[in-house]
DNA sequence: TTTGATAATGCAACACTGTTGCAGTAAATT
DNA sequence: AATTTACTGCAACAGTGTTGCATTATCAAA
């Protein structure tokens, strides 16, 4: 099921991923939009948001689902591949534009890889 | 505080590690030894083997903690950087002995990594 | 502009993982 | 055997995320 009607949720949720690449959580967006909706419409617009192909979700480090909007994010290809990082000081989260060459492993079929790298980033360094 | 008392609580838990590298999530466990200990007493022990370097603790596909004991696991070393992996048909995770190379990234320091490889292993490929 | 179908929302209750406080139990030392 | 206290069990809680259902609001058609 597609994104159909254009609601006053719907468009404070797309304001927060156009033009950016930075991620920001779940529970980031929830309290940002407390008193603009309830939760669930966030977790819904969210899924609805993502099966589009218009953003996409990953783990951050304590297992907290963030979103990002990239520049490969779209309809047919949800790329798994391209690495997260996470400021170990400032909690920032964005996605890396870059690729990580997958390893190839003895008896194992490698579909995907989810590669949070953490550190320091420019803000904090 | 490290662990003093050998207990029959400990011993159980200890035996699903010695001689494997292979994971198990904590829910795993709590669902194994239901009847034998209390959720609260699983997760105190496995938090006290990791502080001790016994094991590690590592977050699995679906953001649940998952423990292991591998070689590199000590009591001054805890590895972050070694990689896991997940089947995603009989859902088994282990450990990778082997060093993912960490990419270097502009105006950042990166620390550590976090890689969870999916795919499908030697028993379901 | 009004009507009607239904996508979308709000709310409450729930499921699940993980944590905390505290009283009670049991391991190890004397 | 007595004592100390590490360890455990229980209950209650905190937080993220999900579900069912009644209500609301969007959009197309009349």
């Amino acid at each position: 099921m597609s994104v159909k009607r254009k609601t006053k949720s719907l468009g404070l949720i797309l304001s927060i991923f156009k033009n950016s690449t930075e991620a920001i959580s779940v529970v980031d967006l929830i309290t940002k939009f407390k008193g603009d909706m309830n939760k669930t419409t966030v977790y819904r617009i969210l899924e609805r948001l993502e099966s589009e192909g218009a953003i996409h979700s990953f783990l951050g480090a304590n297992g907290l689902t963030w979103y990002a909007k990239c520049q490969q994010c779209n309809a047919h290809h949800h790329n798994d591949i391209h690495p997260h990082f996470q400021c170990e000081d400032c909690g920032k989260v964005e996605c890396l534009e870059i690729n990580i060459p997958i390893p190839t492993v003895d008896n194992k079929i490698i579909q995907s890889a989810n590669v949070l790298l953490k550190g320091q980033c420019a803000d904090c360094i």
